[in-house]
DNA sequence: TGAGGCAGCCAC
DNA sequence: AAACGTGGCTGCCTCA
């Protein structure tokens, strides 16, 4: 046996790390003690990185402990361990892990005997108390959600950082933060006490932000939610989705050759790195440009805004013919495009992608300080929607189809819910057209579609807690007609502007906090209680989203889909299936809140996720030139049809 | 040279 | 009185 210790609270905690079969019994016994007395055992992993479904990945440790003691499984040392480490999984009854999905995910996928559906019933997640207890970051002025953080507010502030400390042990060997993982030592005595210590702390941790989260009167039932929601984005997260390799590499090399193109044509302008802003400012100021816009630290902006002005195009690129277009500005503008999508979005899927080609974004299923999902690893929730290209990389399985359902308007039909103002809920039932409504009541019947767009503007400027100085800064308003038509606005839906003038007192009496009608408990910063309205309509629609996911599992429909986004399914099914899964989505999703209905709208494309974003014609030409390009699919797809 | 802040850009 | 929200990620730049 192999001792060290982990400092808790200026006690040193045993870390055993066995070596011998007589310490494998030990180990063994230590196990069957806990499992019967019923106690609940924190699990984690060391790992060669994040990068659960690539080829290099492996599972250095596995860690089992308890609030005294820990034990250091070495994995990778042999299959004798691993079958170990997947016997203690299995027979422990209750376990306890941060951020669980991450080593539940690596342990399905890479040690033997275990799986996703063995051990999320019997797992609880200290991420989610620490969440629910206080869901910011800590950059926003919270405690913080990572292991760190966590156990250092609410178990030891002394207690070593166990990530941050290795990082010194990296650089003894020539690595970096980054690159240390793979390689340190799996004797290295520091590696093996942290190792030893993350359980520890985990279990620890569990008992007090349980506590914690009942202490505060945070809804009772919202920690199985959570661990309900997150157990099916893991689902989701395991079965991936399929990209096409051979596009997506040349869509990469197009990219690259349209970035390179544009630079070149930046150059000619005295602009080496279009990336430096400070040399693009000062090149468009030596054309003779005029940019009053200035940066939070005080440069001058050269932003997308600032950029499309100068090139003469609206936000859509599409040309205003107001002035002669900087060629320069253009330039810069389709080199910097070009070079996002490559690589963020065409690299990023080619890099993870896994043997099979299927790329598995990361889902954090309750992320934001309002609970709304982050994904990551590519980052999926933020391709470009205004074309296709990138999106078509994605592609349905084997003779299916793609399905989009999202809530129809769900963000003002949660405005109307609780708020109660009777005037948007009734539009709401009737189906009447919410700015066509505020456009009339503001400018009059024979309002302009101008107006109406102006309506549509301040609808969402107050969604987001704006005011007239920004709607007049995106609508090119006077700001005496931004202030008259948000005026207009409150005086149409007045219960509405009193219920966000209420909320705020009522946040700013509660300590800038608000609970949610989930029984959330949500956090403002000191200087913007402003946020609140928002926060309260972002939170209560993830949770609808939420609850929508878990239906649409209860129906046992997890297995077409393929990703969550903010209000929307992705999904697939074959070509005879997927006009009724789309539609059994739908329902699923479909609910009401306060009386308003949320419906859905379910939308079937063609092979890839981009047909969802062409036009129809396109989408036959792309379908076409794919199945022309893949004659084995096209077989399969015609059998399919039979 | 690595780490982290800032600026910028993608989404809902 | 007024206050536009939530993220992920890349590249530049500064600091240690």
């Amino acid at each position: 046996m192999i001792n060290h210790s982990f400092p808790v609270l200026g006690q040193p905690i045993p870390v055993r790390v066995p070596q011998t079969v007589e310490d494998f019994q030990e180990f063994q016994r230590y196990v069957l003690d806990r499992a019967n007395a019923g106690e609940r055992v924190a699990y984690d992993t060391e790992t060669t990185g994040l990068d659960t479904y690539s080829s290099g990945f492996r599972i250095r440790t596995a860690q089992f402990g308890t609030p005294n003691e820990a034990w250091v499984l070495q994995v990778e040392k042999g299959s004798d361990l691993q079958r170990l480490a997947s016997w203690a999984l299995r027979t422990l009854p209750a376990l306890s892990m941060q951020n669980r999905n991450f080593d539940m995910l690596a342990s399905d996928r890479h040690i033997p005997g275990i799986t996703l559906e063995e051990l999320a019933p019997k797992t609880l997640d200290t991420y989610i108390y620490s969440h629910l207890a206080d869901p910011r970051r800590r950059d926003q002025g919270g405690v913080g959600n990572g292991l760190k953080d966590a156990s250092a507010h609410y178990v030891d502030p002394s207690a070593p950082d166990t990530q941050g400390g290795l990082i010194e042990e990296f650089h003894k060997i020539g690595y970096t933060k980054d690159t240390g993982w793979p390689h340190i030592d799996i004797d290295n005595p520091l590696y093996l006490s942290y190792a030893g210590g993350d359980v520890i702390l985990t279990s620890r941790l569990l008992p007090k932000v349980e506590a914690r989260v009942r202490e505060l009167g945070i809804n009772p039932a919202l920690p199985a939610f959570e661990h309900a929601v997150g157990f099916v984005c893991a689902l989701i997260e395991r079965r991936g989705m399929r990209i096409d390799r051979t596009y997506t590499a040349q869509l990469s090399s197009d990219l690259r050759e349209e970035a390179t193109h544009w630079a070149a044509e930046a150059a000619r302008y005295g602009v080496a790195n279009i990336n430096s802003t400070r040399q693009v400012s000062e090149a468009l100021l030596g054309m003779g440009e005029k940019i009053p816009e200035r940066t939070a630290g005080g440069a001058v902006q050269v932003n997308s805004t600032v950029l499309k002005r100068l090139a003469d195009v609206d936000k859509d690129w599409e040309p205003i013919e107001s002035r002669t277009p900087n060629p320069l500005a253009m330039a810069i503008l389709r080199s910097k495009r070009a070079s996002k999508w490559r690589t963020s979005y065409a690299e990023a899927m080619l890099r993870t992608a896994d043997e099979n080609d299927r790329v598995h974004p990361k889902i954090g299923a309750l992320a934001a300080r309002t609970a709304r999902m982050s994904i990551s690893d590519p980052p999926f929730q933020q391709l470009p929607s205004g074309k296709w290209e990138v999106r078509h990389a994605v592609r349905a399985d084997d003779g299916c189809r793609m399905i989009s359902v999202d809530y129809s308007s769900v963000e003002p039909r949660v405005m109307a819910a609780l708020s109660g103002d009777e005037r948007m809920t009734a539009a709401i039932l009737r189906g009447d057209d919410l700015h066509n409504l505020t456009a009339a009541s503001v400018y009059g019947p024979g309002f302009t579609p101008g107006q109406r767009k102006v309506a549509k503007v301040v609808q969402l400027g107050v969604a987001y807690g704006g005011g007239a100085k920004t709607i007049a800064a995106q609508t090119g308003l006077t700001l005496a007609a931004a202030q008259s038509a948000v005026k207009g606005y409150k005086r149409t839906y007045p219960q509405l502007a009193r219920y966000i003038r209420d909320l705020q007192r009522q946040v700013v009496r509660d300590g800038y906090t608000l609970r949610t009608p989930s029984g959330r408990r949500l956090v403002f910063d000191r200087d913007a209680a402003y946020a609140s309205f928002n926060g309260e309509i972002q939170s209560t629609a993830r949770d609808i989203f939420a609850q929508g996911l878990l239906e649409i599992h209860a129906r046992g429909l997890t297995p077409h889909v393929l990703l969550p986004v903010h209000d929307e399914i992705i999904a697939d099914a074959t070509d005879n299936e997927a006009e009724e899964v789309g539609r059994e989505i739908g329902e699923a999703m479909t609910m009401t809140l306060r009386g308003i209905p949320l419906g859905t709208d379910p939308d079937v494309g063609g092979a890839s996720w981009g047909s969802l974003y062409m036009k129809k014609a396109e989408v036959m030409t792309a379908n076409d030139e794919w199945y022309a390009a893949h004659p084995d699919e096209a077989r399969k797809a015609e059998e399919a049809r039979k």
